[in-house]
RNA sequence: GGGAGGGUAGCGAAGAGGCUAAACGCGGCAGACUGUAAAUCUGUUCCUGAGGGUUCGGCAGUUCGAAUCUGCCCCCUCCCA
């Protein structure tokens, strides 16, 4: 599709990372960059307005859940997802791939598809490509995935080969189902942590020529080494002009490294989950807000964040908020959340023009503190 | 004045002779969360030198053993006058 593709301007001399933009029928976004999550086509309690504020470019709505409720014909008749949520930049949709997985227990995988138990009332559904496809045609993003299988971690190599073929031969079946000429639909890379699957299935997606790549089944509980290995093994096969698109990763580490590793886009539900439980990343480290040390803790949350929240409002503030369960706390911080990660992704940005991102990841990422793994 | 029901950990509330430092809920404290079945989940919550020590309105009893049984006392609630 001719409305959609990467303009690379920048490689970093020292590394994998890269700098670009991305352009999509909904306006350039430039990369790598963060993308939040909005699965029932909204980022749960932030408006269009506000995550474009923070410089949000890409968000994401997700097709299993949207087909349920409110119905991918309902959101069809409201004119596309970008009509419905009132959200006029790019949009992606995730193929509903990664809830065969997190609703394992309720689902069956055969070859031509995955029946599902909807979770909210048992009704028996079927996912396959094709319908897969049908939604997001339905929906209308901008960027679209292919229907795959997110395996869990570990798993044995028969059953990583079998899923990984099968997952091959349904982004085949994806691919010759989906019609729009503006949607640029991705092919996910799988393979678990075994380096000639990971190989196969970059090397036999790119033969298929998708205007984008999404690699999956990581961050699923692995060692973060293994991440970055699955990463790599999945990266030097795919062309290099083409956006890569590393799915479900939202820690501020695993970004950084993806971003060292040539990755371009990144989604997760971390930063407005962990903002709704009172956990917030700052540029020194990650605070639980519930904590009474904050009680009367009348400074900024992050005084070198620009966030609305951050330029506002102080942390005995936001705790009281939290410990209230009230909804603008979490409004608060999901708005902190959420620009602090997309500020990271801007930093890194300037870094990669000018070859110093190795620097830049390392030094971040040492103000951070490193703890539990962020 | 007559009658009835109660007082259990910070709060609410189970327990009606040993298995009870005492269910459960709330509150408190702490932790987790990665293509969102998540405004959710988990741990902990009498004191402690970790060996124990003090608890179930108060005091005195019964018993090998009492939050649980008996007596008296102090409070609270409701009903009738």
């Amino acid at each position: 599709m001719k409305d959609f593709y990467l303009e690379i301007l920048h490689v970093d001399k020292n590394c994998g990372a890269r700098y670009g933009i991305l352009h999509t029928p909904h306006g350039n976004v430039e990369v790598p960059m963060f993308m939040p999550v909005g699965t029932l086509a909204t980022v749960k309690t932030l408006s269009p307005e506000e995550l474009k504020e923070m410089g949000a470019g890409v968000i994401l709505a997700n097709t299993y859940h949207c087909s349920i409720r409110p119905g991918a014909d309902i959101v069809a008749k409201a004119g596309g997802l970008h009509k419905f949520m009132n959200y006029d930049g790019p949009i992606l949709t995730d193929s509903g791939g990664f809830q065969v997985f997190s609703l394992a227990e309720n689902r069956k995988i055969t070859e031509e598809g995955v029946s599902f138990k909807n979770h909210l009332n048992g009704d028996k559904l079927f996912f396959s490509p094709e319908v897969a496809i049908d939604i997001q045609e339905k929906l209308g993003a901008d960027i679209i995935m292919s229907f795959d299988e997110c395996m869990p971690y570990p798993v044995d190599y028969n059953y990583a080969k079998k899923s990984t073929e099968r997952t091959l031969r349904w982004a085949k079946r994806c691919k010759e189902a989906h019609k729009r000429e503006d949607q640029a639909l991705f092919g996910i890379v799988q393979g678990s942590d075994y380096a000639d699957l990971r190989k196969m299935c970059a090397e036999e997606l790119t033969k298929m020529d998708f205007p984008g790549y999404s690699i999956g089944g990581t961050s699923i509980g692995e060692p973060k080494e293994k991440c970055f290995e699955m990463i790599e093994q999945s990266v030097k096969y795919l062309p290099f002009e083409k956006p890569r698109y590393l799915m479900g990763v939202g820690s501020l580490d695993y970004i950084l490294g993806g971003i060292y590793r040539g990755i371009d886009m990144f989604d997760c539900v971390l930063p407005t989950r962990l903002a709704r439980h009172g956990a917030l990343m700052t540029s020194s480290g990650r605070i639980n807000i519930k904590n009474e040390k904050y009680k009367e803790d009348f400074t900024t949350l992050d005084p070198k964040c620009d966030c609305y929240c951050c330029k506002n409002y102080t942390k005995a503030y936001l705790r009281h908020l939290h410990v209230c369960d009230e909804t603008f706390g979490k409004r608060l911080m999901s708005i902190h959340n959420v620009r602090f990660l997309i500020k990271i992704v801007e930093g890194a940005r300037e870094a990669i023009k000018e070859d110093r991102f190795e620097e830049y990841m390392k030094a971040t990422l040492a103000a951070f503190g490193d703890k539990r793994g962020f």
